[in-house]
DNA sequence: GTATGATTCATACGAACGTTTGAATCAAGA
DNA sequence: TCTTGATTCAAACGTTCGTATGAATCATAC
C-alpha cells in the first residue's frame, strides 16, 4: 500500500475528475483513500491545498517538457521561425504522452485541468494560471515569429482557439466517441487531428471572411422567404 | 420593479456567471433579487429548476435562430453544400447578436453556458445538452455535406474544435483582452476571427501532419544536444 | 526500553447549505 | 364586503461541509 499522501492525491484526482471539484467532499476523498478525515488537513492544510497539490504533481513535469520541447525545436530552427506544426506538437505531445504513461488516471487529470480552466471563479484559479505563465509567453513568442503577417492580438486569439480545442478534447473525450483517446490508435488520430486543425487555423488568411457580406446575404435570404 | 420570477432569473444569471454555480447560494440570489428565500422553491421548485430556467430562457431563442439561419442558407444553396463560412456564421451570429441585444447580462449568460459545458458532472447537464440535440445533428449534416472528403468522425471532431473556440471565447472573453467582446468594434474582430480560424481549420488537409515525422525530429534533436 | 517526533485516529464544532412549513399578505372576482 | 387563490414572509429543519482538537499509535534513534 502506498503513502497516505499519495493515496489522497490519487483519490482526489479520481473524484475531482468524475464528480467535479465542488461536488467532492473531503469525506468522499478520505473514504476512497482509506485515510482519516483529518489527514487532508494534516498533509495539505485543507481542501485547496490538496487541489493545488493534485494538479501541481502532474502539471509541473508536463509543462516543463513543453518548454524543453520548444527549446529543442527553436535551437534546431536557428534564426528562422519554428514551423507551426512543431510549435503545436510541443504543446500537445507532453499531455498526450502523459495519457500514454499514466493510463486512466492521466485521462482523469486532464479533465480536472479542463474543468479548472473553465471556471475562473475557482478559489485556486490563480495558482493554476501561474503554472502557465512561462508557457504562454514562450509559445506566443514562437507563434508571433512564425506568423509575422498577423498582429499580436490575432496571434493570441488563435493561440487561445488551439488551447480551447485541446481542453475541450481532454474534457469531453471520454464521453464523445470521435474525441475519445481510447484505444491507442484512435488517440493517435485525435492527436494528429488537433495539430492539423490548429496549423490550418493559425495560418488562416486574415481577410478571408467578410462579416458584412454574410450579414447582407442573411438579410437578402430572409427578406425574400420561399 | 419587475416580476419576482424575472428578478430571480436576472440575479441568478449574474451570480452564477460571476462566482460559479456551486459557489452561489440561494441566499445570495434572493438577497440580490430582493426576494424571499422561499421564493426560489415556490417559483422554480429548487436550485436546479432555477438554473434550468436561467439557461432555458436565453438558450431557446438563440438556438432557434441558429436553426432558422441554417435553414435559410440551406434553401439558398439548393442542392449544393452550404459554404463553410455560412455554416459557422449560422452558429455564431445568434449568440453574438444576443450580446449586442442584452448587453452585459448576455455576456454573463454565455459564461454560464461555457461553465456548464465544461462540467459534465453537473446535475442539470443532461437538460442542458438536450437544448443542443437538434443543433448538433443539423450542423453536422451541413458540415459533412460541405466536407465530403472527410470521414464522419473527423467532421465531428472539427465541429467540436470550432465549438470549443466559441465557448472558450465566451468564457474567457471578459478576462483576456484579445478575446474581449468590448467595445463593439472589437467584438466584430473577434467574431470575424472565430469564423476565419474555423473555416481554415475545417478545411485543413487531412494528411497535412505526419506525427511520426515530428516524433523522429524530436528524437533527432534531443539525441544530439547542443 | 524508552523518549521523541511524525502520523493517524475518533470526535466534535460552527457555519452554510437547500428545503420546508404555516401563517401573513395581496389581488381580484362575486 | 367577503372569499379565494396566488404570492410572500420569517423562521426553522436536517444535512453536509471544511476545519480543529487532543489523545492514541507508530517508527526510529538513543
Amino acid at each position: 500500500m502506498s503513502d497516505t499522501k499519495t493515496r489522497l492525491l490519487d483519490a482526489a484526482e479520481a473524484l475531482f475528475a468524475d464528480h467535479g471539484i465542488a461536488a467532492t467532499s473531503l469525506r468522499d476523498i478520505t473514504t476512497q483513500a482509506e485515510a482519516n478525515l483529518a489527514a487532508v488537513n494534516y498533509h495539505f492544510g485543507g481542501k485547496d491545498g490538496l487541489l493545488t497539490a493534485v494538479f501541481g504533481r502532474r502539471l509541473r513535469p508536463v509543462n516543463q517538457e513543453r518548454l524543453e520541447l520548444l527549446d529543442a525545436f527553436e535551437s534546431a530552427a536557428g534564426v528562422s521561425p519554428v514551423p507551426l506544426d512543431q510549435i503545436l506538437y510541443a504543446n500537445l505531445a507532453p499531455p498526450f504522452r502523459m495519457l500514454d504513461a499514466s493510463g486512466e488516471s492521466g485521462q482523469r487529470f486532464m479533465r480536472i485541468v479542463a474543468r479548472i480552466n473553465a471556471d475562473p471563479a475557482s478559489s485556486i484559479h490563480q495558482a493554476f494560471l501561474r503554472h502557465f505563465d512561462e508557457i504562454r509567453v514562450r509559445f506566443l513568442e514562437a507563434l508571433a515569429k512564425a506568423l509575422p503577417e498577423l498582429d499580436a492580438d490575432e496571434v493570441e486569439r488563435r493561440f487561445h482557439y488551439s488551447l480551447a480545442a485541446m481542453f475541450h478534447t481532454f474534457c469531453w473525450g471520454p464521453q464523445i466517441a470521435c474525441l475519445c483517446a481510447q484505444p491507442h490508435d484512435h488517440r493517435e488520430r485525435v492527436f494528429t487531428s488537433l495539430i492539423e486543425y490548429g496549423v490550418a487555423g493559425l495560418r488562416a488568411p486574415s481577410d478571408g471572411v467578410d462579416l458584412d457580406e454574410l450579414r447582407g446575404l442573411e438579410r437578402a435570404i430572409k427578406g425574400v422567404p420561399a
